[in-house]
Parts: structure tokens; C-alpha cells; sequence
DNA sequence: GAAAGTCTTTGCGCCTGCGCAAAGACTGAA
DNA sequence: TTCAGTCTTTGCGCAGGCGCAAAGACTTTC
């Protein structure tokens, strides 16, 4: 796929400008627009009944979401918040349906977004089954340092605001506990974390404890 | 679709019998061939490095596995046996692009079986983090009742072998607690179970109790 | 129909992880 | 600079649920 050929599925959307924590969509809203992410993160969660919130993924720049609810026709089945500052493009239903026609690889590639999160979601869900807290912890944190690490001389840094409470609701566990384990892991010289803020310093000992406990 | 469309396409398939337990495909292996079951029932599961196995869902007669793997040209995410004596079709890799390219129509479809897949496994991942274990056994038998249901005059009879075991690797839990909590059902008259056998009695208490805990 | 094999039940003890509470640390706005 | 607001830490107690073990029930096979 050229150039031009980006260029012009990008100006048949809306580009749109998200502050860190405002609300892009909700859980249960027909399902109008479909994004990109260009800069910036998304966090999509969904609530439970009960009150208690879970992180389903989060969407990072190069990333698209919402297009299989668009496409399907249904509501929104998560919330999409902005985690950091987003830039983001939007499009309307009846446009992604004509992209879709005008160009039928964006078909496929959708297709395969929707396989990977599915092989995402059921890893993890085997993860949640299979795995103590701690290890979950650890694995969640690699999982976002891979996609959002930067490097740093202390080691590679989360670049986005990343709380205890997220990474709680992240990893199906309690905010108690998360500290807890962050508190372990900085003894231990694996971690060096501050408020909403996390560097990975000794990944290769994390990667270790994910794997065996 | 006319009903010619579908006997077209089901020629085009290989019929095949598969035994009680038996293993159709294996997680790891390479993504050769998709199938629809006809009749029966197939588990799918996932095994987790250190020995736990978990089941990711269950397929049903009129459903499609594997198609999006074999889409994908990838492995196998997970392990596909009969959890009852099925009969089943399965299309080669090729044989299913030639007919994708002759009925567009099937790609769509495929997109929306992944979509609903994906939906489910994310309110699964919701209950799993959210919920007590009871209630998640709650929620899981309520599940399979629904989809593998047979009216009887006790009540509403699962109708393939269900153990304890695999209702716990369904649930994110262990047999016992599974166990314990089929036998306190049993005595305030919501289900009757026996050896790989449950008839839930009282459908309406069990939904109460997966809603409120 | 006896024996082997598998599945289920249930008592008991233990441990992981939850949840409250209260204090401390950091941030941002006025 | 101060103060409110939010996020984090940590002690403490508790309980949900795990896991073993052993006995009992049901199937299947020969």
C-alpha cells in the first residue's frame, strides 16, 4: 500500500484531540465512529455490575479500535479513555463502509486485528486462570513496557501515567497488592517507581519471575 | 443464501467423525484445515506452561472453529477434542480461500463470528476478574445450559459428559470447589447432578444467584 | 459379576490475597 | 507557597478458596 493511499484514507476522517482522561466513548453507545490512534494511548475498560472496573487493553498509536463494533453495527462492548494526551482520527460509519468498499484489504486487515485480540484476550485469560498475582503483575508490566517502554539510563520507562489502580484493574487484582509487589520488586533493585510512573531497570530478572514464579 | 449454496459448499468439505475425547487438532500445530461441526460438541482448550489446562469454549453444532487460524496461516491457539462423539466437516487451507474468493460473503461472516467470539471472551475475562468463584460457576453452567439444553421433566439436563474437572478448567478454579458447590446446590434444590451429568431444577434461583452472589 | 478405573465427595489445615485504615508523599492549582 | 486533592505505602486481621487425602459411587471391561 502506497503513500497517497494512507494519506487519503486519513482525510476522509476527523482528526480529534482527546486530554488525558476524557472520555472518548462508552460502554453501551450505538457504535457510530471508529478511531485511530496517532499519538498518544487509549485505555479501554469495561464495568462490572458490581462496580468493579477492568483494563481491557490498551490501543496505542498505530492502532485501531472500534472498527469491528462500527462494522458489526452493535454498541460499544468497553469505554475508551484517553490514558495520555491522544491524537486521534475518527471515522463515520457510512465513510468506513465506503473505504471498506472502495478498498477490500481494509476488510482483511480488520480481520486480522480482530484475530490478534482475540489470541491477546484468550492468553491472558489463560494467564488469569493459571497464574498467582505476583506473576500476573509482572507479566502485565513487560507486556505494556514492550509497547510503551522507553529507554532511559535508569532503565526503560512507561512513557505514559500509569497508576496502581490501573495496573489493578489490568491485571484483575487489588490496588493493595500491586503496591505491595512494586514495593518487593524496588528492594530487589527490579523496578525503580514513583507516582504514576514506572521504569523497568532490571527487565531481564522480571521476565524470569513472569516465567517461573 | 439458498440452502444449494450451503450443500455446495459443505461437498466441498471432508466429512469426519470424531470420537468421544479424541483430539482433532492440537494447540501449536500448523493451522491446515477449519471445520464446521454438524453434530456433537468440541471443547477447546488451552494448556498453560505449568501443566494447568484451561477451556477457552466450548464449539456447537452449526458453529465454525479454526477458521480464523487457518485465515491467519498461523498454529493453532488451542487444542480442539470432542466432549461428545461428533461429526464434523473440514476444508483444507486452499479449498477454503478458493471458496472465500467465490462467496465474499464468507469472509463477512467469519469477521462476525470473530467479533462475537472476542465479545464473549471479553465478558468472560470481566466475570473472571470480577466475580466470586461461586458465582462464576453460576454464570458458566447458565452459559452451557443455554447453548447444550435439554428439557426434561426435572428440570433443564446438560446434555454431553460434563465433569467437575472440566466445568473448574471452564471457570478458572479446581474441582473441589466446583464440587462443593454443585452439592450445596443440590441440597437447596437448584440442580441435580450426577457422575458427569447436571440437570439444572431450578434455572430461575441459579440466575438470581450469578446476578446478586 | 468382579475387578479395575475413573469421577466425586468432604473433612481439615493452610496460605494467598483482600480490604480497611491511617499516615505519608507527591502534584497541581490558586 | 500553601492547601486541597489524589496517589501510595504498610500494618493488621480475616476469609475465600486451594490442595491433600481417603473414602465412596458409578462405569466399563473382561
Amino acid at each position: 500500500m502506497a503513500k497517497e493511499f494512507h494519506a487519503y484514507i486519513f482525510d476522509r476522517g476527523d482528526r480529534i484531540h482527546v486530554k488525558m482522561g476524557k472520555t472518548l466513548f462508552c460502554e453501551g453507545d450505538p457504535a457510530q465512529r471508529c478511531y485511530f490512534v496517532l499519538k498518544g494511548r487509549l485505555k479501554l475498560t469495561k464495568l462490572h455490575e458490581q462496580g468493579k472496573t477492568v483494563v481491557v487493553r490498551y490501543i496505542n498509536p498505530g492502532e485501531l479500535t472500534a472498527a469491528i463494533s462500527v462494522f458489526k453495527g452493535k454498541s460499544y462492548p468497553v469505554t475508551a479513555q484517553a490514558a495520555a494526551a491522544a491524537e486521534i482520527i475518527g471515522w463515520n460509519k457510512k465513510v468506513m463502509v465506503d473505504l471498506m468498499e472502495e478498498f477490500p484489504q481494509l476488510a482483511v486487515n480488520m480481520l486480522r486485528v480482530a484475530v490478534d485480540r482475540l489470541d491477546d484476550l484468550q492468553t491472558r485469560y489463560l494467564e488469569l486462570c493459571a497464574e498467582q498475582v505476583e506473576q500476573r503483575i509482572a507479566r502485565a508490566l513487560l507486556r505494556i513496557m514492550r509497547q510503551s517502554g522507553l529507554k532511559t539510563e535508569d532503565g526503560i520507562l512507561i512513557d505514559f501515567r500509569l497508576s496502581r489502580q490501573e495496573l489493578a484493574e489490568y491485571t484483575g487484582t487489588t490496588l493493595y497488592t500491586v503496591s505491595r509487589a512494586l514495593s518487593a520488586w524496588e528492594k530487589k533493585g527490579w523496578v525503580i517507581s514513583g507516582r504514576e510512573r514506572i521504569t523497568v531497570s532490571d527487565p531481564h530478572a522480571l521476565v524470569l519471575f513472569a516465567e517461573n514464579g
